[in-house]
DNA sequence: TAGGGTTGAATAGCAGGCTATGCAAGCGCA
DNA sequence: TGCGCTTGCATAGCCTGCTATTCAACCCTA
């Protein structure tokens, strides 16, 4: 049987998480945000005051990519960076009042993106859907 | 209820495409493969002198994103462009000997890593994951 | 046939993912 | 106390995505 990428988990994965990606980033541009930063706002709403190195094993992405992403946010002036309390290596991460005010329509874009790409989906299978998922990713993060 | 990352598709999409990546880059690198690349290679291992823009079309990419791609197989020895037969602007693209010799090895590496990220899943499982995300898919590519 | 719209491709510039390095600060133990 | 390992972060350089722009070649129609 010739390998398939129309029935290659990998390859869909890819292809169903660019699509995500562009509709999500299409529609935060009018909030001045990019799929990456509403990943990290996602966090920082929930607790703000996270380091970089709690923001990382979160997001479970490099310590390098949040780096930069992080660096987008203080040019775009979604956050501050103040000095840790006790740890000089360390700056904590705090959110601007810009970051706290778009937080409502963000989620709203993310659910609306979220309710579209699914809407082909019954209630059942969008479940099935997520946990199966789930499960994908957690082997994958066991195995590295 | 607050939206969180742990069942949100679009996330979790986006999680899992990281990861299949990421495990696939490993297992080509020893090739001298990068992903995109592989998934050009299966387009042209199954028809050889395809013209750029029907690679764009068959792999659902944007036209500077495959220059892009195109541009670093050259470079590595992988393809060559030859002048197309009847539309000066067009250059068709064509295989060299080093990329036909890589495609057995590529897509047994493929195949292990789809595998490994499945392995937690039973067979209908599997199938109804393929299914499901297929489905996702043709919805988010219908509605633009 | 000349002009104008369409199409194939390259290029610039940016976001976000990665590895590899480098450095400063913290920690731990001889 | 001091040396060395670990940890937190920044930076450089690469690949892969995107939009926007440009240019040449093609094609159609007035």
């Amino acid at each position: 049987m010739p390998f398939s990428k129309d029935t290659s988990a990998g390859y869909l994965a890819n292809h169903m998480a660019r699509l995500f990606a562009n509709g999500l980033a299409r529609r935060i541009a009018p909030l001045g945000l990019a799929p990456a930063q509403f990943m990290t706002l996602l966090e920082l709403w929930a607790e703000d005051g996270l380091t970089q190195a709690a923001l990382v094993e979160r997001l479970d992405v490099e310590q390098a990519t949040m780096a930069n992403t992080l660096a987008r946010m203080q040019r775009d002036g979604l956050i501050e960076r103040r000095a840790h309390e006790t740890d000089r290596r360390a700056r904590c991460i705090f959110l601007t009042d810009k970051a706290r005010r778009i937080e409502a329509p963000a989620i709203a874009a993310a659910e609306a993106q979220n309710a579209a790409a699914l809407a082909g989906l019954s209630a059942e299978e969008q479940a099935d859907l997520i946990g199966l998922m789930r499960q994908v990713v957690a082997t994958m993060r066991r195995e590295g």
